[in-house]
DNA sequence: TCCCTTTTACTCAGGTTGAGTATATGTGGG
DNA sequence: CCCACATATACTCAACCTGAGTAAAAGGGA
C-alpha cells in the first residue's frame, strides 16, 4: 500500500429551526460553512467535530450524523500537490431563545435554495430555472430525452409531483446546467445565494437527508423546544419539509406513535383557541430509534 | 487552520449473489475486505475506488456508494503516529457464472453473520447470542433496564419482532458487549468468523444498507443476470433480507410497478411448471432511481 | 354578545398490505 | 400412456393505512 497522505478536515452542517425557518450556522458572512482539521488527538471522526463545534460555538449538540465525505479535484479551488478530504456531517442544534432577524452565523435554508420551500405553493423561482435548465438539454440532441426526463421529475414538471427529498439532485443537476454560481457561471436569476467551494452540495445533501430521516424517524425533536403545541411542531416540519402539511392527518399520526405526552400546561400565543403543551417522551427515546415514525405528506 | 496529515485509505464491499447466497468479496483467505490508497491523480474518492476495483478484480462494477468513513483510534490497531481514515464503498456486482462452491475471494455474507440469516425461520445461532448479551446486561444494574430494551428490540426478543435491517446494530451490541472476537473476546460460538480490524463492521454497514435500500430503490437488478425468472429474482432478496417473502404478494409488487417485462423465452431449470423469463427495464432506469420499488415483508 | 381564529374531534372512500386458496403447465415414474 | 409431483400463475378477502373533507369547541377582541 502506497503512502497517500491527505489533508483531512471536518465540515458541519449545523441546523437549527428558528420562527418556522430552517437555518444553516455559518461562517464568513455567510459565504462557508464552520469546518476545522481532523487532528491526531480526536478519537473519532465524530468526536472530532463534536470537540470543536463545541469550542468554536458553545452550542450544545444533540443529534449528529456523518453526511458524506468528498475529496472531489474539480469542485474546490485546492493546489493540485495536496489533497484534501472533506467529511461533512448534519448536526440538530434546539432553537436558540428568539434572535429577532438572525443571530450572526444564522443563515436561512432557502437563502441558498429559494426553489425549495413549497410551502405557499410553487415558488415563482422556479420557473427561470425551469426554463433554463429546458434550453440547457436542448443544446445536446442526442441526449434531449434522458435529460428532459431527469429534469422533468426532479422539478416535477409535465404530470411529475414535487418530491422533497429530490433536494441534491436538482441542486446537482443545476450544477452540471451550469446554472449556479459554484459553477462559474454568471448567476441566472432565482439560483440562490452561493457558497464558498462545494458548501452549498454539502447543505443539498444535509437538506435531502433531513427530509428523508423525519419521515421514519423522530429527529425532529431535536429541534424543538421542551415543551410545544401540536401547531408549533407541524410548522417545524413543514419548515424543514418545504411543504405544507395536512392538519388532522398530521395530528391523527403523531399521537397514534404515542411519541409526546401531555405536559398539563396550555399555550395561548397567537389568537384562537389555546393549545395543548406537549413534550417528547424521552423515556422512549432508544425504542423510536428503532422504529418508524412516519409523517403525512402533501396536501398543497 | 492547522496541518493535519492523514493515510486515506479506500476499502470495497463488493456484494453478488450466486446460488441464492449473498457474497462478499475478500482477500486474505476472508479475513479482510480489499482496500486500496487513495491517491493524487484519482479524480475523486468514487473514482479512485473504480479504477483499482477494475485493475485488482477485472469484475465489472455497476452500483456504487459511499458507505461511511471512519477513523476510529481504537477499532483498529494503528500506530497511533499517523491516522488512517478509513472510506467505505458499497459496490453490487452481477453474479458469476456460477463458480461452484465459492471461487476465491468469495465469502458467504452468513459465515460472518450467521445469526443474520431467517429465510427458515430463527438461526440457532441466536439462542447463546442472546443469553451473552443478557448477561452482560445484568453485569450492571443501573444500566440494566435501557440495555435489555436495546437487547430485545434489536434481537426481535419479548414481543419485538425481527428486523433484518437492524444487522448493524446486533453487530455493534455485541462489540459493546465483548461478544466478538474483534473486541478482545474469546469468541462466544454462534458469533460468526471475525475480520481484520474493523472490516467486520464494514461489511455490517453495508448489509443494513442494502436491506434498507432494496426497499425503496430498484438496485437488485444490479444483482441479477441479463433475464431471469420471478422466484429467481425473489430468491435473491430472500437471500439479501435473509428473510422469507409470501410469494403471490412478491409478484404483485413488483408488476405493479412495471420496472421488468417479459422476454418471450421460458426456463424450465428446476421440476415443475416452466417459468417466464423477465428483463429490467433498463429505460426506464433514472425514472425510478427516483420513485419507489417497495417490496412485501414479512413472512415465516 | 357576536365574530374571528385556531384547536380538536369525527367521518368516509380508496388504496395498500398481509394472508390464504385455487388453477395452470411442465417433468418424470410406474 | 397416464398420473402424481412440483412449481408457476391467478384470484379473493379482510384489516389497515392514507388522503381529504367537515364539524364542533374554546378563547380573544370589537
Amino acid at each position: 500500500m502506497k503512502d497517500a497522505l491527505a489533508h483531512a478536515e471536518l465540515i458541519a452542517v449545523l441546523t437549527a429551526v428558528t420562527n418556522d425557518a430552517p437555518r444553516v450556522m455559518t461562517v464568513s458572512k455567510g459565504e462557508a460553512l464552520p469546518s476545522g482539521p481532523f487532528e491526531l488527538e480526536h478519537r473519532s471522526l465524530q468526536a472530532g467535530l463534536r470537540e470543536w463545534v463545541n469550542e468554536q460555538t458553545g452550542h450544545p449538540l444533540g443529534y449528529l450524523e456523518q453526511l458524506y465525505t468528498f475529496a472531489d479535484r474539480d469542485r474546490s479551488p485546492q493546489d493540485r500537490a495536496r489533497r484534501t478530504i472533506s467529511i461533512s456531517y448534519l448536526g440538530l442544534v434546539r432553537e436558540q431563545a428568539a434572535p429577532g432577524a438572525g443571530a450572526p452565523g444564522w443563515h436561512g435554508w432557502y437563502e441558498y435554495f429559494p426553489w425549495e420551500d413549497h410551502r405557499e405553493g410553487r415558488p415563482d423561482a422556479l420557473a427561470p430555472i425551469a426554463e433554463a435548465l429546458n434550453a440547457w438539454a436542448a443544446t445536446e440532441p442526442s441526449r434531449r430525452d434522458h435529460r428532459q426526463k431527469r429534469i422533468d421529475l426532479s422539478l416535477g414538471l409535465n404530470g411529475a409531483g414535487w418530491n422533497e427529498e429530490l433536494a441534491l439532485q436538482r441542486y446537482e443537476l443545476m450544477y452540471e446546467a451550469g446554472l449556479v454560481t459554484e459553477a462559474g457561471a454568471q448567476g441566472v436569476p432565482g439560483t440562490g445565494r452561493p457558497m464558498f467551494a462545494d458548501h452549498r452540495r454539502m447543505l443539498a445533501t444535509a437538506i435531502t437527508r433531513l427530509r428523508a430521516k423525519i419521515k421514519y424517524r423522530p429527529v425532529v425533536f431535536e429541534l424543538m423546544p421542551e415543551s410545544f403545541t401540536l401547531s408549533h411542531l407541524q410548522r417545524t416540519v413543514e419548515a424543514l419539509a418545504g411543504l405544507a402539511l395536512h392538519k388532522p392527518n398530521f395530528r391523527r399520526l403523531i399521537d397514534q406513535q404515542e411519541l409526546i405526552e401531555e405536559t398539563g400546561e396550555m399555550s395561548s400565543e397567537t389568537g384562537g383557541r389555546p393549545a395543548k403543551l406537549y413534550r417528547y417522551r424521552r423515556a422512549i427515546l432508544e425504542e423510536h430509534a428503532l422504529s418508524s415514525a412516519r409523517l403525512p405528506l402533501s396536501r398543497n
